[in-house]
DNA sequence: GTAAGTGCAAACCTTTTGCAAACAA
DNA sequence: TTGTTTGCAAAAGGTTTGCACTTAC
């Protein structure tokens, strides 16, 4: 049975604030000015369990990094490769690929696009 | 200026050879039999380098690992949840994706797609 | 009271780096 | 010859784990 603890809602809360898709280490360190004894074992621990319940998502844009977001319902993302950022894009999720690969066989659960390049900041 | 050494040309032909996608250290294991004193941080540097060329790709379909392929045309890729592997998906890359980005202010180079759920195998 | 969660430090695993020796051009 | 690459071992990142203590229920 799971218990809920300050900690696991630190974590969720800050995450569902923000939309920049932080690192472990990231949110490690914003958290750590309002709850100062909290250790990033914790932080690992949280993130691992709130991605199985599915109340967050994991993003492998980067190399040796993983990044989260709270915000659950399928979209893709855009990696800038100039500033690093990680953005979520309003691009409608499209199902029908997942079906094309049902008929062949394959059972999809969903899928991820992640876009590299520069974004419009950076474009410019 | 670059050097052909017989080291990166193994790490290369090895890659080509195989449809796996695998990581470095699969790479290491393979390829040390048939040259023992190879080191790990040869096929590091080297798997980097051919990046770096666009002879291989990046594949971030792992938590903690980068896959590789040699197969450079953009094409998509299929992650069994079950048995782990890696399989390349015969779906046309969509260019217009990456246009209705442009068309927003993006600057895009390619975008990644990533299946998760069972390969044909699994799901059987 | 008790099982779940925490903090800490150590361990782990993957990747990178410094350096002297080896090698390609 | 000389600038690049290698192998090795050490270091650096990022993540996980063991354990005693604390906390939620």
């Amino acid at each position: 049975m799971r218990k809920n603890t300050k900690q696991r809602s630190m974590v969720y809360e800050e995450l569902k604030s923000r939309y920049d898709h932080p690192t472990p280490e990231e949110l490690y360190y914003a958290i750590k000015p309002k709850y100062p004894k909290i250790s990033i074992a914790t932080i690992y621990r949280n993130l691992r369990i709130l991605a199985e319940e599915g109340k967050v998502i994991e993003i492998k844009s980067d190399k040796n990094v993983l990044r989260y977001d709270a915000k659950t319902e399928p979209h893709y993302h855009f990696k800038c490769t100039n500033c690093s950022a990680v953005l979520d894009l309003d691009i409608a999720y499209n199902k029908e690929l997942d079906e094309e690969l049902n008929k062949k066989g394959y059972k999809v659960n969903y899928h991820s696009i992640i876009f590299y390049g520069l974004c419009p900041n950076c474009a410019k």
